[in-house]
DNA sequence: CTGGTTGCAAACGGTTTGCAAGGCA
DNA sequence: TGCCTTGCAAACCGTTTGCAACCAG
């Protein structure tokens, strides 16, 4: 966790402040694994009394994004989502019926596949996209 | 490509038309391979000397796709994209500095790594989203 | 006090919808 | 002729922006 103390430090040095959304922001997506939307983050903050506009969260939501804090995915619809970024990367299992969403891990795999198409295509990836849909344990023997 | 006359048939069989827009959309991706956008359409489209309103696109495009002759594929922004679906399943290489998309094929690598995840999470995976972002060979040596 | 941060309202861009007019079979 | 399809304009929804008020350091 000093790595989240050193970039805490840095922003103050470069003048930006700890305010209230600001550190429930931080301290909802440390405990939220799950990759959130606008409307998600104010209901969760809802529940613990906070009350935050929309503009000032995508202001926010981008800020953190900025600074490495937080990661964007594209999932379903047009909603934007947002997730810690401290975190081993990984992909989602998104339920199509119960709307719910699993993690898995799958690095090697990955690699070895980037590796195959940067030879291949002569592309230089940096970065891609993973996300899998169907039915959840769940939803699946229902 | 008697599978498309078939479906086609199957379409009058069920009431619906063959008006311009309908027929001039699946020329055009039937001879474009890039997944395209509406607005990416509508140019298109002008070439050909054919306008058609963008709500008029967003219902034939539904429609296509509805009746399985389009799939729809979320890359960057917020923007739909369209493509041709009656191909072998691919992915694209999209180039972060001249906007390209190239395509991939990786049919065999993907059908492993989604046989293990279903074995490990019990999630019955009915299809997935894989994107890879970078530099195209061009732009990586530019 | 200073300038980063906020709420509000308005603007924005892509998409969707209701409705009357148009055109394929 | 019947009803699928179209254009138009307005609504929609998530997101962005300008601006004056606010507040952490």
């Amino acid at each position: 966790m000093h790595l989240l103390e050193k970039l805490l430090q840095d922003w103050k040095a470069r003048g930006h402040r700890m305010t209230k959304t600001r550190t429930a922001l931080l301290s909802l997506f440390m405990e939220e694994t799950a990759p959130l939307s606008v409307d998600e983050i104010e209901t969760r903050l809802k529940k613990k009394r906070i009350t935050a506009n929309p503009s000032t969260l995508y202001r926010e939501l981008d800020f953190l994004k900025t600074e490495n804090f937080l990661s964007e995915i594209v999932l379903d619809g047009p909603k934007r989502r947002f997730e810690w970024s401290h975190r081993e990367h990984h992909h989602h299992l998104y339920c199509e019926k119960c709307k719910g969403i699993e993690e898995v891990e799958m690095d090697n795999e990955l690699a070895e596949l980037q590796l195959s198409i940067q030879k291949k295509k002569g592309f230089k990836i940096s970065s891609h996209t993973l996300e899998f849909f169907g039915l959840c344990k769940n939803c699946k023997n229902a």
